[in-house]
Formats: structure tokens, sequence, C-alpha cells
DNA sequence: GTACGAATCGTGCATCGACA
DNA sequence: TGTCGATGCACGATTCGTAC
């Protein structure tokens, strides 16, 4: 059980949101595409970190600042003499190694995580500095994607590859440590500092009006969906919800998109394509949201 | 499988009440 | 005073869970 558990960012929700409802951009769809593949790989390398059995926590997901620089690591597990971190990378296919540019298989250069990783160490070494911590600090890229080959590449122990992970973990378990307060005091004022609004995602930019209406499913996203009584039935996959659950649903990609917009049965009818009566929908606004104000200055909360 | 009751829903109508 | 969205009520239809 980590420290702090990673959650998925509302920035990459809303994205997703966005992708169902408009039509994006070939690059804001390449560009959510590899959101997505980063967050997966970063869940899969949660889901090894767990397994650790030694005595130290593991924080997935911080977003610090020091020295007015923000940065964001994808996975801390801090041992007693060590602070080790983690730039997950989900990267597939062949890419080559260059000091200058790291270059997909297509030749398109990438910023080498290395340099990513070194300017990570100075600022966490200098935070833990602030903080009055003398800790040790090691960092690692993690190549998560098995399909994943570096040509031409150094050796060089910050690197660990799909088939050294197990290794890499193991040996990384079998480090003698005890934690103490002091790790406990550390590992609080990590999570305290984490700055949890502030985003990496740049979003594209949208309006209602552009965005489809209509209730989708829960498990294709398809909003080719039938309603029978109180049952949602998708016409592609079959998947079948209570109505009253896929509206909510609505209503959470709504509020997600559109934070500081009201609440009312008439916006949300119109929000899932008035596939459902305005009565209903205030009924099942009802039972789940607080309602401040009465007729039409009703808002649901 | 059938019967039953409870819960839920859709519809229509009237009413409420702050606002323009 | 008209507008407009929420609300209450009545009624019938539908769905669901339970017992037999």
């Amino acid at each position: 059980m980590p420290f702090k558990a990673r959650v998925e960012s509302e920035d990459l929700k809303r994205f997703k949101i966005l992708d169902q409802r408009m039509l994006l951009t070939a690059d804001e769809k390449k560009y959510y595409k590899a959101l997505l593949k980063g967050y997966e790989g970063e869940v899969q390398f949660d889901s090894l970190t767990e397994k650790l059995q030694s005595d130290s926590f593991i924080l997935n997901d911080l977003v610090l600042e020091v020295n007015h620089t923000k940065f964001q690591i994808d996975s801390t597990i801090i041992f007693q003499n060590t602070y080790h971190f983690f730039e997950v990378k989900n990267y597939e296919g062949d890419y080559i190694y260059d000091p200058e540019n790291f270059k997909s298989g297509s030749g398109k250069p990438i910023q080498n995580p290395l340099d990513q990783l070194k300017r990570s160490k100075t600022l966490i070494r200098q935070l833990l500095q602030n903080l009055g911590y003398n800790l040790q600090v090691e960092g690692h890229v993690i190549f998560i994607n098995p399909e994943f080959t570096l040509l031409n590449a150094p050796y060089d122990l910050s690197f660990i590859y799909p088939s050294q992970l197990n290794r890499f973990l193991k040996k990384l378990d079998m480090k003698p440590s005890r934690l103490n307060n002091i790790h406990i005091k550390l590992a609080n004022q990590l999570v305290a500092l984490h700055q949890s609004k502030v985003s990496m995602i740049k979003l594209p930019t949208y309006e209602y009006d552009q965005l489809k209406k209509g209730l989708n499913c829960k498990g294709c996203d398809s909003f080719s969906v039938s309603v029978q009584g109180k049952k949602q039935i998708c016409n592609e996959c079959g998947y079948v919800e209570m109505i009253s659950t896929a509206v909510l649903r609505s209503v959470e990609e709504y509020k997600l998109l559109f934070p500081n917009w009201k609440i009312n049965s008439n916006i949300i009818f119109d929000w899932c394509g008035g596939a459902i009566s305005k009565r209903r929908i205030g009924r099942t606004l009802g039972k789940s949201l607080k309602i401040v104000g009465v007729h039409q200055w009703a808002v649901y909360e």
C-alpha cells in the first residue's frame, strides 16, 4: 500500500471526455494518446513497486516546487538512507540513443530522459536540504514497455530496461532499511508539499456548443445507446447500466469540463441530449446532489 | 412460472415566486 | 404582469424483488 497513491489527474479525465465529445486535431489526439500511454506505464510500474516487502515509503506522482521551479516525479521510494526516484517511460519500439537528442525509430528527436533525471535530482537534493534531511538521492529512468529497445545506448546505471526491471526491484527490495519517525515526517511533508492542482497537461480549448451531447456507454464510450425502462443499453457492446447511474456519470463529466457552471435539470437535460425527461433528470439529481434555491433559481451542488 | 406489492417512472396539469 | 424552471399531485404503466 503506497504512502501516496496515484490518481488519474482531472485534466487527463477531461482530455478523455473531450476525445469522446469533440473532434480533436491529429496533434491533440497524438498528445492525448501519449499522455494516456504514459499514465498506463506509471500505473504498471506502481503495481510492481507495491509488491516490495522492504521497510520503505512509496509516494507516487509528486508535483513539487523548489525555488519557484516546479517539477514532477513519477514515483518515489524512501528507504532508511536513500531517496529513490523514478522517471517512468512507456516508450514502445526502437529508439536510438544520442547524447544530444534521443531519437525514436522514425528519427524524430525527443528529450533525453537523462536530462530530465539530472534536473529532478538537483531539485530533489535542494528540497531535501531545505527541509533539513540528509539522504542519498538516486534516480532512474524506468523503461516499462517490454517492446522497447534502445540502440547505441551507453552502459548507464540510470537506465533500467524491461528485461532488467524485475532484477532491479528485487535488488532494491533486499536493501536493508528501517524507517523511523523522521522518515514518516519527510513523507508527510512531501505529501503536504504536493501541488495537486498544478497540471502539466495542456488541454485543447473547448466550448459547450461544440461538444457532442448525449449519454454514452460506460463500457465502450459509444453514444449509440437506447433507453429501455430504467436501463440504458448500448447498441454497440450491449453494456447495461441504470439510467440514474448513467445520468450522474454524465453530470460528473459536465462538472469536470465546466467546474464553475451551474447545474440544473434543464442544463443536464440538454447535456444528456434530450434522451431523458427533465422530470426524471430532476429526480435523479435531487437524490444525489444538494439543491440550493427554488424554482428556476435552483442549482444542484 | 406466476402472482403480488413496492418502488420507480412518465405524463399532464396547476401552482409557486423571483425577476425583468 | 408575463415568464420560466421547479415542484406537488394524481394516475397509469413498468420494473424489480420476493414468495409460492
